[in-house]
DNA sequence: ATAAGGGTTCCAGTCACTGGAAGCTCAAGA
DNA sequence: TCTTGAGCTTCCAGTGACTGGAACCCTTAT
């Protein structure tokens, strides 16, 4: 296959998969004419790493992850500690969009959003007291 | 004030206010030693940044925000539209880390975390039907 | 023969800093 | 007066995970 194909299949860029071949996430051979040659194991591995990315597992937690899952010898508490830790990042991350989501939809409530220069969202920024 | 000074009252490194010079949010004057100097009003401006940067602003809105805020002659509807565009980000920021989350939350759940090599967390991510 | 549509490499840019090196200035103490 | 240490300066490189673009090669069809 080439990357193209692979592209298509997994659903990742070209140039994303080039991208995981620089830092070594796939190993793909090379055909005669210097193009990459695919085996059904690298769309396989290609379409793992895109899922782990779009559950927002990090480029060095996909690495480990797909170690672990081409490990037999693994033990599932080693998988499941890499996910709990990105869960608690997550969890993190919501908590502190939403806090800024909180504050700015009060902020943009109480805007008039009129022609008047008078604007309590800059008033907060300037860090007017209430 | 020297940026030290600055830097502890506006709470942003020194590092992150020479950088905002460097891409021209603020133009400290210069003391004879080559030291930045800078004003009251500069430091007003500083913490400006420091809050819409806290409130997840792009350095580009901040500049836009900056430029209206300064603005005499500006229209709060101006101010409301980025801070609405901003909010709207924010919003689809949060769903996408939730779905995330949910989906993570789920298949932690399901897994043992013990010595065994089984993983529902691997075997989703390899793509195997549930 | 040529043109289109693949593929290849390499370099630069994104965003908002951050770390580090090398060197200058200033204030205080021995 | 000398020295020490803190604080200031600039400049360069790295972060994460790609993405765009240039310049060039390979294959297939016309």
């Amino acid at each position: 296959m080439n990357i193209g194909d692979v592209a298509d299949r997994s659903g990742l860029p070209p140039k994303t998969i080039r991208y995981y071949e620089d830092i070594g996430l796939v190993r793909p051979a090379r055909s005669g004419n210097g193009y990459r040659a695919f085996s059904e194991n690298d769309l396989h591995k290609l379409a793992f790493l895109g899922r782990a990315r779009a559950l927002g597992f990090s480029i060095e937690d996909c690495r480990r992850l797909l170690g672990l899952y081409e490990d037999s010898g693994r033990e599932s508490a080693q998988v499941k500690a890499v996910a709990e830790e990105h869960l608690a990042e997550i969890d993190a991350k919501i908590a502190q969009l939403q806090a800024m989501r909180d504050t700015l939809a009060h902020l943009v409530r109480t805007c008039h959003g009129d022609a008047r220069p008078d604007c309590p969202i800059l008033s907060d920024l300037a860090g007017d007291p209430a």
